[in-house]
DNA sequence: AATTACATCCGTGCTGTTGGGTATATTGGC
DNA sequence: GCCAATATACCCAACAGCACGGATGTAATT
C-alpha cells in the first residue's frame, strides 16, 4: 500500500499543527498540505493531489460537511475523515449524506486517529465508538417516514438576518443597518421561524450554531 | 533557566496529544503530565510538580477559569496559560480576575504557543495579539467606577434557569416545571442578565454555549 | 402567461420580556 | 448566633416581539 497523501483542514492553526505533528512522529504518513481557510481547501487539495482529507466539521467559512460534498463531487475516491466536537444526530446524519468515510470525536486520542486512517485507507468506513449507537438511531430515523419535511432552504437575506439577531440586535437596529423597514425585518423573522419550525430566539441561536451560520 | 515542567489540560484528547507532540518536537520542554478531566487536574498538577499549566478554557467538568483559580490559590507561582476558541470580553475579564499569565486563541499556531510559553517563563504576561484591543477595552471597563459589580458567579439555580431558557421555554413554562412562580423566574432571569451583562436571549445562549452550560 | 420564490412594506392588538423597585425565608459559612 | 448569599415572590411600567391580517414589485421558472 502506498503512503497516503494527507491534507488537513481546521480553522484553528493550533489544531492543524497538532494533528500534523501527531501524524509526522510516526512517519507512515505524508502531509501534503494544510489550511485554516476551508473555502480555499478544495483547490489546495486538488493541487497537492491529496487522497485523504482530515477536516474539522465546525468551521467558519465553509463547514466540513460542505467541503466534503465538494470533495466528493470532484473525486469520490478522495477519502474524507471528519473531526468534530459534538456527536449529535443532526451532524452525523449530514455527514453520512455528504459522504464522509470516517468520523471521530475530538475527545479521542492519537490511537483512534491512526486507527481511523488505517481503516479508511483500506476502503472501510470508520466511526468513533462513542457515536455508533447514536448513529444507528439516527439512521433509523432518517429511514422513517416521519419528518420528511426538510425545513426548506433559507434565503441569503434570511441568513443575514439570523446573523444579526445572533449579534443581539433588535429588529429596529437590524432595519437601520440594512436600510430596510423594521416591518421587513419582522417579516423575515417570521419566515425564518416558520421555515425552520423554531419558536424562540434561544432555539434560533442554537440552530444557527449547528448550521454554522454563526 | 531550568526547563519548565508543563502540564496540559484539555477536554479533547486529540488536542492534548497535539499540543504535547508540538512541544516535544522542540525539546526545550518537559511534559510532566496531561489530563482530559479538569476536575482531577489540580491533584495531578500538584503531584507532578508542574510549574506551567496549559489549559483549555471551555471544559465540561471544571472550566479553565475555575481551574486557574484553584491553581493560583494553591500556589500562585505556578504559571497558567489559557487556550480558548473565543476572544470575547466576558471570558477575558474572567481570566484576568482568575489570574492567568497568558491567553492564546486556538486559531494561532505553534509559534505563538512557544512565544507565549517563553514570555510566561520570563515572568511576563502574554496575550494573543488578536485580543489585545478587546482586552484593553475590557480592562478599562473593569477599572471604571461603573460596573464594579463583577458579574459574580452564577448560582446553581440561575444556571438551571439558563438551561431551561436555552430549551426554548418561556418564563411561565419554566415556573411550571420548577414549581415556582413566574415572577421568581423573572427575577432569576433579571439577575442573570445583570450579572452577566448580557441584554438579550441571543447573547445569553451564546454565553451559555461558551460556558458549556448547554 | 402563469407560477413560484424572494424581498419589500404596513396596521393592530396581544403576549412576553425587561428593568425598576421591594421584601421575606432559607441556607451555609464563620 | 450572625451575616452574606441565595432563592423565593410581588408590583408596575415600558418596550419588543408575535400573530394575524394584509399588500406590492421583481426575477426566475415552467
Amino acid at each position: 500500500m502506498t503512503k497516503s497523501k494527507i491534507f488537513i483542514v481546521d480553522d484553528h492553526q493550533i489544531m492543524v499543527d497538532g494533528i500534523k505533528s501527531l501524524l509526522e512522529i510516526n512517519n507512515n504518513y505524508e502531509i501534503v498540505g494544510t489550511t485554516t481557510k476551508s473555502n480555499e481547501a478544495l483547490n489546495s487539495i486538488i493541487n497537492t493531489n491529496a487522497n485523504l482529507v482530515i477536516t474539522d466539521i465546525n468551521m467558519d467559512e465553509l463547514s466540513g460537511i460542505e467541503l466534503t460534498k465538494k470533495i466528493k463531487a470532484y473525486n469520490f475516491e478522495i477519502k474524507v475523515l471528519a473531526l468534530s466536537m459534538y456527536g449529535d444526530k443532526a451532524t452525523i446524519n449530514e455527514m453520512i449524506e455528504a459522504g464522509v468515510d470516517g468520523y471521530i470525536l475530538k475527545n479521542t486520542g492519537l490511537e483512534e486517529l491512526t486507527n481511523a486512517i488505517k481503516t479508511i485507507e483500506m476502503g472501510h468506513v470508520f466511526f468513533s465508538n462513542q457515536v455508533t449507537l447514536e448513529m444507528l438511531k439516527s439512521i433509523k430515523e432518517v429511514n422513517s417516514p416521519i419528518e420528511t419535511n426538510e425545513f426548506g432552504h433559507l434565503t441569503p437575506r434570511e441568513i443575514q438576518i439570523i446573523k444579526l439577531i445572533a449579534e443581539e440586535m433588535s429588529n429596529a437596529e437590524i432595519g437601520d443597518k440594512l436600510f430596510i423597514s423594521e416591518r421587513t425585518v419582522e417579516t423575515h423573522r417570521k419566515n425564518i421561524f416558520r421555515k425552520t419550525n423554531i419558536k424562540s430566539v434561544a432555539g434560533l441561536i442554537k440552530y444557527a450554531i449547528t448550521q454554522k451560520i454563526i
